[in-house]
DNA sequence: CAGGTAGATGAATAAATTTCACTTATCAGG
DNA sequence: CCTGATAAGTGAAATTTATTCATCTACCTG
């Protein structure tokens, strides 16, 4: 009489998963462990005593019949979740979810953060920060990414270029600068792993050719980064302009004005492209204006 | 992000609930205490702060969004369960329920019940008698009832017409019949509830007019009735056929030959429409040709 | 071959649902 | 105008179900 006992979990694990095919990002998605997505999912086969996914090693793939379960079932949930939320009185919990450099949030992102608060005091915000660019956290609604191209695949919003200048800790500055580019290769050199020969083509772009650094140290943020130049451990290629706050406090110092100019910017990515979430556009639009920047989409 | 929590089994019960307009007989169609059935529906009109149901006090009817909702709701419920269906490869389990006369229950058709579990080994059977055919329990799958027309809005099948013969224990057979009709006047009639003026109707059909019974006792269930005049207590009107089995057994016998033809038939009606539940349609075939009886759909 | 990651598994724990015992309000009969 | 019976509502207890935690396995990477 009721084909379906309690199924529902189950299937919403099954549709996120089917999309992420991981179940370590559906458990980020519907705010589980990964044990228990896999747990439901197991249910769910075995209550339909049907194979859905096939586990390989350290991924998951459809089985011929879950794409096709998941073909007919997703629409069914989609209706199922529009039809009670046009019924829904409850005014929904609005949430963003965004991520983005560790350096971006602290340096431009979270200190301008207290204008969105004030201005959508109903709207939560839950910031995620990522070390590297490579690990892509697509389980978030927006992005911050520094890319050399803009992201395709997605609704992708031009934010600003940046470029990397070398700065110090401004006590050893006079030493240093008097010595010209010289010094650079008398002292620790330091940058972010991500840009292993930011140095080099530094040197390249100023005409300083024959670069043979003494030291270069490769650290796993920006603020890492910073903060060694800072503590006066040798000069670092700082990212600009997200690291003006450091020299107008005076924590940092430039050492040279030429700055390496790369091809990459920041793009703000949006991951979730259901229209009737606002909420998403609202920042959408905050980022935009609040970073100076004219809004073209991709 | 996920609109819907874990509504499902409030949805179950909702749509249930929507059709029933009882939460007792919704709890009965799912197996629950309508306890449960109350809370679920209360939290799911919690999370959609809505109100579906109105409650009055011995009733529910659905408010008008209440209509709209499962208007909305139940086809898509509906398609999940449809579509979830043709996926499972769980076998099914088969059942069907039954509610019927308890009289017809232990003369009739549990004593022909082997012939069903040996053909249909798979299949369970849920069986449930009522006493009077007034509580009318519209959450079996089919019932067989006593009607005096064939009953409407439903599929139903006419099995066969009841008569009423006057019957007593065997021993006193002898001394009762020799003193013709008039010993109904000395002795107690007794009969159903249900038909309270079936001995005057029998008097009537057999030409005694100015019937003054010495008493009348009235019992809830045939077989008390039955049973009754088996331990010689008076003379009962029983039904033909399905008093058969006392008659030829000898624990009672037929008093006077004359039988009273009622308008009432016995009837199978079918509530489940569900055309995909084979299984119904199996046990209606299975009594039909056990009762050989013409199979006349309605 | 060590280090790290995605997933699986089963026991322990947390959370949900169901029942139980009791209450309210009303209807049907006497 | 009672009395008994019925349908539904409630809150706490009890049970069932889901989730986490601690481990394991397999395998990719360097």
């Amino acid at each position: 009489m009721l084909p379906i006992q309690t199924p529902m979990r189950g299937l919403r694990c099954f549709c996120v998963a089917a999309e992420c095919l991981s179940f370590k990002e559906t458990a980020k998605k519907l705010y589980l462990t990964p044990s228990a997505v896999s747990h439901q999912i197991k249910q769910l086969e075995e209550n339909l005593n049907l194979q859905l996914f096939e586990r390989q090693t350290r991924a998951i793939v459809l089985t011929e019949v879950g794409k096709q379960f998941y073909l007919a079932i997703e629409p069914l949930m989609q209706q199922l979740a529009t039809t009670i939320g046009e019924f829904s009185q409850a005014e929904r919990m609005l949430e963003v979810s965004i991520s983005m450099p560790e350096f971006f949030a602290s340096e431009l992102f979270v200190p301008r953060l207290i204008g969105w608060s004030e201005q959508y005091a109903n709207i939560n915000l839950k910031l995620e920060t990522v070390k590297s660019r490579r690990d892509s956290p697509k389980y978030t609604d927006l992005s911050i990414v520094l890319s050399g191209k803009k992201p395709v695949e997605q609704v992708a919003y031009d934010l600003f270029p940046i470029s990397y200048v070398p700065a110090c800790n401004p006590q050893q500055y006079q030493k240093w600068h008097s010595k010209g580019y010289q010094v650079l290769e008398q002292v620790p050199l330091i940058l972010h792993q991500a840009r292993p020969h930011a140095w080099h083509q530094w040197a390249e772009h100023v005409g300083y050719h024959n670069f043979q650094p003494k030291q270069i140290i490769q650290l796993d943020s920006m603020f890492s980064v910073a903060r060694a130049a800072q503590q006066g451990l040798g000069v670092a290629l700082v990212p600009l302009p997200i690291s003006n706050g450091w020299f107008t406090s005076g924590s940092l110092q430039r050492l040279f004005e030429q700055e390496l100019l790369s091809r990459d910017r920041y793009y703000l990515v949006r991951h979730d492209d259901d229209p009737s979430r606002h909420e998403i556009q609202l920042l959408i639009d905050w980022i935009l204006q609040s970073f100076h920047v004219t809004p073209e989409a991709l």
